[in-house]
RNA sequence: GCUCCUGUCGUCUAGCCUGGCCCAGGACACCGCCCUUUCACGGCGGCGACACGGGUUCAAAUCCCGUCGGGAGCGCCA
């Protein structure tokens, strides 16, 4: 029976090099039916706190994972890494020593070499001389990192421990303790760690970091845990997968040793993906989140324009990458404050013939009784073979008069969803829109 | 300094265990073309890597040795 555990200590955020242990923790306990403990190692008081405890369960949840019984919180248990201690050193595998007034419990580190089979790296040996005694208990009676470790580990009956490589070189420390508590140490497996572009370990420095940071951005939870579960592994073909297909193909050995580099353009790819396969209906709690964030929501949208709305999620989703980017694009279809790119102005209404091609296409989409995507480019293009123009040229303007902006969904669509008054209402700005760039 | 881990395109990786199918495959990014009203999507193509040096072998990214590079750990932090 497979028994793994994530064990975070709550003096930071969810750090997304955590994140992929703990994924990688939960994959394999899924994929062999086995179960997933998660363990609060918070028995450094000065830096841990509730809060931060929180932070982790909701990062961990939003990510999707579940947990099989109650978290433990080392805090609790102190008492029993006490006793073990008491234990080993009545056994004599440990000794009180005093460094000046204080009186702590450190480890004697027997002269046996340390042996084992990483399931990632493979065989690992250490020479016990270049060990020295490690402390098991603080001379305040708090245990320290290995003893509280190997002792719940133990107590928990885990049976394999994946975590980050920047354990590996406790790993004989911690096999001796199982040794000297006449325990079978169980498997380990140690993870690369993530890298930043300087090769150096992840950290705040090299930017978002943090799974909660991810959410605010509008990083869907699927998206991070397919590029977390991608990294140093490769589950085939399809480059996005569902969570009970990445459990499915979920393997530990024969992965990749080296350290990944974190890299964003390779996320929101994913993300953009996943945004595009999300139906509007899924996607508008988390665009109304964005809105509200900036101060752009209006109830309404979720009331009698609600209909529209969505539509409008529709035509927007194909083209973002994050639900960030829906609160800009979506902003000149529910507000008349909008940016008119300089840019584009330049570019696209400088063209002396516009004032009055655009008064015509302004009679000729005003006749119009249906303002679809369909009749409303029959109109425009007939009205620029009437000119001898190309249709581009009214498109073009069009686009920039209507949404600011060079870029956008297919005009006629924009302007179907846009609707007949908003439209007309801004093609007729031309004037007053064009005139104010050239100052 | 000591100990341990690690090194395939700019990035993530496949291949390495069980040498030949690899003058190295895919994906992201980038560039070009097609589609097209723009962007995105999609399609097609391009750029681009086995860290280096020896050895073993008919044959090495794959096995062996060495060199160099990168990282982590060495706390009464976790």
């Amino acid at each position: 029976m497979v028994r793994v555990r994530f064990a975070p200590s709550p003096t930071g955020h969810l750090h997304i090099g955590a994140a992929r242990t703990a994924i990688y923790n939960w994959l394999f306990a899924r994929h062999h039916g086995g179960s997933f403990i998660l363990r609060i190692e918070d028995t450094d008081f000065e830096r841990s706190s509730e809060e931060m405890t929180e932070g982790i369960l909701a990062g961990l949840k939003w990510l999707g994972l579940d947990w099989d019984d109650k978290p433990v919180f080392q805090s609790q248990r102190i008492k029993l890494y006490q006793e073990k201690a008491a234990e080993l050193v009545k056994k004599r595998a440990a000794y009180y020593c005093s460094e000046g007034r204080s009186k702590a419990v450190r480890f004697k580190v027997p002269d046996e070499d340390v042996f084992y089979k990483d399931l990632i790296h493979g065989p690992i040996t250490v020479k016990s001389k270049n060990i020295e005694d490690f402390v098991l208990l603080r001379s305040n009676g708090l245990p320290t990192y290995h003893l509280s470790v190997v002792v719940d580990d133990i107590d928990l009956g885990i049976t394999h421990i994946i975590r980050g490589d920047d354990h590996i070189s406790n790993t004989p420390k911690q096999i001796l303790l199982y040794r000297a508590l006449g325990v079978s140490p169980p498997e380990f497996a140690h993870q690369s760690l993530i890298f930043g572009p300087d090769k150096k370990k992840l950290s705040k420095r090299h930017g978002v970091t943090s799974v909660l940071q991810f959410r605010e951005m509008g990083i869907l939870p699927l998206a991070l845990f397919n590029y977390l579960a991608q990294m140093s592994w490769d589950p085939g073909k399809e480059r996005i997968y569902s969570r009970g297909e990445i459990i499915e193909k979920f393997y530990l050995d024969k992965r990749s040793q080296g350290s990944p580099v974190f890299d964003i353009s390779k996320l929101e790819w994913i993300n953009g993906r996943l945004i595009s396969d999300k139906s509007a209906e899924e996607l508008f709690p988390l665009v109304k989140a964005v809105l509200q964030e900036k101060g752009l929501w209006q109830q309404a949208l979720e009331t009698e324009k609600r209909p529209w709305f969505l539509k409008l999620i529709g035509l927007l989703k194909e083209r973002s990458r994050k639900i960030e980017d829906f609160s800009d694009r979506a902003l000149p279809f529910i507000s008349d404050d909008f940016p008119y790119e300089s840019k584009a102005v330049k570019k696209h209404l400088k063209d002396e013939r516009l004032g009055e091609l655009l008064a015509r296409l302004y009679d000729d989409f005003s006749v119009l009784e249906s303002f679809k995507a369909l009749p409303l480019e029959k109109a425009l293009r007939s009205r620029a073979e009437k000119e001898g123009i190309k249709p581009a040229l009214m498109i073009h303007a069009a686009r920039v008069l209507v949404l600011g902006t060079r870029v956008s969904p297919g005009i006629f669509d924009v302007l179907e969803v846009m609707g007949k008054e908003k439209t007309l209402e801004r093609l007729a700005a031309f004037d007053s829109v064009s005139k104010s760039s050239k100052q």
